[in-house]
DNA sequence: GTCGAGCCATAACTTCAAGTGACATTCCAT
DNA sequence: ATGGAATGTCACTTGAAGTTATGGCTCGAC
């Protein structure tokens, strides 16, 4: 293989039109020009310049050389300005996996912050709930996942590292001709008797928050049917299937046939969290990406207070 | 600069997506291979690959960087197939510069079999009286200049190398209603008393034979007008300005009212010569065209013979 | 003509980086 | 738990890239 460092030193004889001159241009001595540029015929198997004693002059294949020359030494000039850039976060890429609700609410926020400040960053969204999402931060699929209690759900398995971004608490659903309808907060105790309505079949994040929840008001939860689906959970609690907790992110889109209350002890919360691969090296991009969602998380965070002291 | 045999050993690392199986396909250890790429992460100033022990993954930057690797290394060994395809005259470039009855005769037949041969070398030809020729050659703006008798035109200043092609002959060009137009062979002397049209002004090549030609035989010439063109020259003859010589290549062109008389003298003759720079390098493709020219030039004197005896 | 300036080539030497080999370490899978 | 496969580190050898010093060549000026 050609030595692109010779091809810099053939570049600047082609360019000076004699070893000497080019060596002063390198701060090379003339000696280490001859003998770089007599390595790189040796290599090449030809002549490449034709020497005489007022300087130096391409051959055919010299001057073919060069052409080439000039190409990849630009090349490898835009290698090293890229990778600055990748530094500098004017480059690179961060793949997201969030699950529905936050990624309704949390992520398009995060992005447009991310984007503004970066704008070359290249940035996909998927949608996956966290079980899916952390499969695919562990098959190297993608850099960020969200989670909920990543810790309850068994997913925190050494080597994923999780950040917390934001606690998300949750409200009671209920009919509008629910009895409890009227009052401005209730106890969870008092749905005991209800059907429910809860989140994703496997039960991982969300159902396992609520199911903890009655548990902890004294009674075990009757559930009537799952849904990841929150605006078609609204929909059966209207239906009068049952009653649900709704999260706070959630509430960005309400029914107004169902009506949404305060608990009167602590409520739940859903633990929302940002995965990534421990150990794993973190682009600078990924990096920031972090700060970002941890800015919205907080962000978001004051934001639901007012809410709640509104409501 | 980024090391290039780095970028090779980053690129079989990416392809392989470990240390050690691109190890054992550059057929170097997987200590080797791990240095270098710190010492390649060194010089980016970045991770460029994200180790586990399960193997490798590319970083951003490392992404980014396998990416120019390609280029690169594609543009490398492009570079080595066209220093092969110089050598083996699938390439190169050859600038001839001829007088005008060469550039007409020798040159088209020359270039005609050479492209044939190795019809990717580039051709290029230039007219240039013998003088001018050879200044192209010095300043390095042509490849092979084509001269005639370049020893007695004081051309040949160390540092031109001459190589003879062929002798062409000349023969009496007369009026058709000239005194001497019956006979089959005439005297030079026999002329002594005409007016005669020399070649170019500058008297170098064609009217220094002229001139030493009718020496030999015994006179002065009378010389009525210069023109390096050997049909401006027949005209002349035909007008009846005068009577001229000329050589066996012009005689492919010949006007029907002038008669061409061989000489009973042996006749002079203009030595056709190609230079090149003496110790310059010589391309393949130089050095086959002048291959060529020699061949060509041997053909052209047989065929002479042949058109002599004819005559 | 000779002499100096400028050019390239070569030899001897120093220095530094590339590669090897041996070993430690970590992680996953059987 | 243990073996296999991966990476990282250390010490060592070797070869290539430079420097310095020198010589030879050509051209142009005095």
């Amino acid at each position: 293989m050609l030595d692109v460092k010779r091809l810099r030193v053939l570049r600047e004889v082609a360019a000076k039109g004699s070893f000497s001159a080019a060596a002063e241009s390198l701060a090379y001595t003339q000696s280490a020009v001859s003998q770089q540029i007599a390595a790189l015929e040796r290599e090449a198997g030809t002549r490449l310049v034709d020497r005489s004693a007022r300087g130096v002059r391409m051959t055919d294949a010299g001057r073919a050389l060069v052409r080439h020359a000039d190409v990849i030494l630009a090349r490898l000039s835009d290698a090293e300005a890229e990778l600055e850039a990748i530094a500098g976060l004017r480059g690179g890429r961060v793949r997201l996996v969030s699950f529905a609700s936050a990624g309704a609410t949390l992520m398009p926020r995060a992005i447009a912050l991310f984007r503004e400040r970066h704008p070359a960053v290249e940035l996909t969204l998927e949608p996956a709930e966290p079980e899916d999402a952390v499969a695919k931060l562990r098959s190297g699929d993608a850099d960020i996942a969200l989670t909920i209690d990543a810790e309850f759900c068994s997913l925190t398995d050494e080597g994923v590292e999780v950040t917390h971004l934001l606690d998300d608490p949750m409200y009671a659903v209920l009919p509008r001709d629910h009895p409890l309808a009227a009052k401005p907060r209730i106890r969870l105790r008092e749905l005991r008797e209800d059907a429910w309505l809860a989140g994703s079949q496997r039960g991982c994040p969300d159902t396992m928050i609520l199911v903890r929840a009655c548990n902890a008001a004294g009674f075990e939860p009757r559930i009537a049917f799952h849904s990841d689906d929150y605006l078609a959970i609204q929909g059966f609690v209207a239906a009068g299937v049952g009653v649900s907790l709704i999260p706070d992110l959630a509430l960005l889109a309400v029914r107004d046939d169902v009506v949404i209350r305060a608990l009167k002890e602590s409520p739940p919360v859903r633990r929302i969290q940002a995965a990534t691969l421990r150990d794993g090296y973190k682009s600078p991009a990924i990096e920031a990406m972090m700060g970002t969602l941890q800015e919205v998380g907080r962000e978001f965070e004051t934001q639901r207070q007012e809410l709640a002291l509104a409501s």
